[in-house]
DNA sequence: TTTATATATTGTAATATTGCGATTAAATAA
DNA sequence: TTATTTAATCGCAATATTACAATATATAAA
């Protein structure tokens, strides 16, 4: 089918699969890194520094905005990107909180 | 296309987005959960769990197989299914770094 | 107003993913 | 041997993703 069957899963197995969508892909990874260490920066960078044509940057910048992860402003002609914090730290914790569940496991188990 | 140019991203985006990948079906997230909260389970009792057909959820199985943080154990006519805890380890430490990246980033930015 | 610049959107081709019925494979039970 | 049980694999249909050329939009500059 193509689709998954969100509706036999929990809402936050659901919410932590978007979390997941989101970062399987390498450009999304290197948009936000390049956020990171650049603090901000404007659309056309992005474009040289992740290396797919406009359009393309274009389509992976819109789905981290739809996940709230990053923010664009405007100016001028050019929209300057950056990272959103607070929903930045919101999902961290929520797949941190995924990630550390097994804590107390500490062997083999079959 | 439906592919993406891994050529032109570093190892640690191409590893980081494989990551992403894994966890983008809220079924493999379920399968996960469940196994750290039961410890180890045959891949029957997980089918009954995610309420997928059999052939759905050993697809996902063998996803979370080849990312290396599940194990098989055949015994008899069935598999039994763990985390894989040292890989897991290793896989949590690499995305909590990206994830934790921008802890120095206190405020907006735009 | 016209032109240039920067980004978003649209449309499309190629490929990937999801889900499952049908089948196969492998081990056990009768 | 012949079921039976359990899980993996195959094949397919439906949908999603990725990438980009072409185009639209919006602002600024001339």
């Amino acid at each position: 089918m193509g689709l998954a069957k969100t509706e036999i899963f929990t809402e936050d197995q659901n919410e932590l699969a978007l979390i997941g969508k989101v970062f399987a892909h390498p450009a999304r990874i290197a948009i936000l890194q390049h956020l990171f260490k650049v603090k901000a920066c404007v659309c056309g960078d992005l474009v040289d520094e992740i290396g797919l044509a406009q359009p393309t940057v274009s389509q992976h910048l819109k789905e981290l905005r739809n996940m709230g992860l990053i923010k664009g402003d405007v100016e001028g002609t050019s929209v300057c990107y950056c990272v959103n914090v607070a929903n930045w730290n919101e999902m961290k914790e929520k797949f941190k909180a995924f990630l550390d569940q097994g804590i107390e496991l500490d062997q083999e188990c079959c």
